[in-house]
DNA sequence: TTATTATTATACTCTTGAGTATGTAATACA
DNA sequence: TGTATTACATACTCAAGAGTATAATAATAA
């Protein structure tokens, strides 16, 4: 269909190993794998269409990730990484603990509530059926869990420096924001209107952080 | 494979229609695709399998349901009602606003976390891709919405009541409520313990209803 | 140049499962 | 007893899509 694209239209560094190189990036390919079953969910994508939209055929896909279960399982990691990991990031880089807090139910809903791929991949994938969904709950439980401690030791600092009430425990709060967070995905996901949910994503921080008797 | 069952071994209520009766009743298959579909998903699950689980063959389940994302889609509409509106119903019912509060979290989790069915159908159904999805959504979207109303009613009435501080408004609180029990039922399906998420559902009463200053 | 190796594209197999065409059984009513 | 009606089971069609066998291609190394 097209010409078969050299290395060189790939990358700039000089190929090392022997043999013919890959005519696509597997990270790149792995970008699309995470729009696509973002948005049309694992069933709904075929591999052919992921492939083609790295400018390969199938056999190509297989024998980069090995099989589609396998591609989505990558992909979920992938996800975790590239929107995960940076809004952890920007949680941990701002100083003011309300500031921090209100970014991130923000980030989340406009993350998740976008047009063409609403919700969440990891979310999803836990939810669905793959073949490896069992290593995908385990990794998203895990993901659950590090968000959570990371919330906690964070609270438990404020808490500690006097600007954040004892109670609710820093344990509560953390489990509190991550589930909030998972609850307006799954809205954003639902189809309710991303302005109604930026507008509780925005009340969850006093409610989190408020001060409680 | 087996011998037809006569419509007497099924109803006693005389038929009053001509034509052979059915040998099953639509609300047992459906509550047999509710199980079906919440414990291993829609692509999990052949029609094949719903057939044979009410002693039928598929074209029975077709002729009463159409096709298989309707039938999706009715399993949804009826787990909203067996599980959802009994939620519901129980809260109404309780008169002390913290035990309402509580038992919600808690059902919450010990319907959401049981061993073979975990996780919810109707937020599976909602991140599924299911041809019907989008009816399913605005189903989805709609139970939630509604739930959250019937919290703020009671929520409203409690603050009136000089039960509740008038922060967070009532109207913040249910859409906490909602979000985190969504929250809930989500890390149930990623497999975090039962022990674990009862812990923390028993501890967003005080953070809904606590009082905040 | 030639051998070696890795990767590609073409073209295929195969399974699975959704949905249906057809003839038959069971009931109401005349 | 017979006719209309509704549902049934058997046995099928058909499409889609996962995964692969095979041969060609593009690079390195000697």
């Amino acid at each position: 269909m097209q010409g078969p694209i050299s290395y060189s239209m790939v990358t700039n560094t000089t190929n090392r190993t022997p043999g013919r190189p890959k005519s696509f990036i597997p990270d790149e390919a792995l970008d699309r794998a995470v729009e696509m079953f973002w948005e049309h969910g694992y069933e709904g994508v075929d591999v052919n269409r992921i492939a083609r939209a790295v400018n390969v055929t199938k056999p190509a896909i297989y024998r980069a990730f090995g099989n589609k279960s396998t591609l989505l399982l990558k992909a979920v990691e992938r996800y975790a990484i590239t929107y995960g990991a940076a809004m952890l990031a920007d949680f941990r880089a701002e100083p003011d603990i309300h500031k921090a807090v209100a970014a991130l139910c923000e980030a989340t809903v406009n993350t998740a509530s976008s047009e063409g791929r609403a919700g969440c991949l990891m979310l999803s994938a836990t939810l669905g059926q793959s073949e490896r969904v069992t290593e995908i709950r385990i990794f998203v439980a895990k993901a659950l869990n590090e968000s959570a401690d990371i919330f906690a030791i964070r609270f438990e600092k404020e808490i500690k420096a006097g600007r954040l009430t004892r109670t609710p425990s820093a344990k509560v709060r953390s489990r509190a924001l991550v589930d909030l967070v998972q609850g307006l995905k799954i809205r954003a996901k639902a189809g309710i209107a991303r302005e109604q949910l930026l507008q509780d994503a925005r009340s969850y921080e006093p409610l989190i952080l408020g001060k409680h008797i």
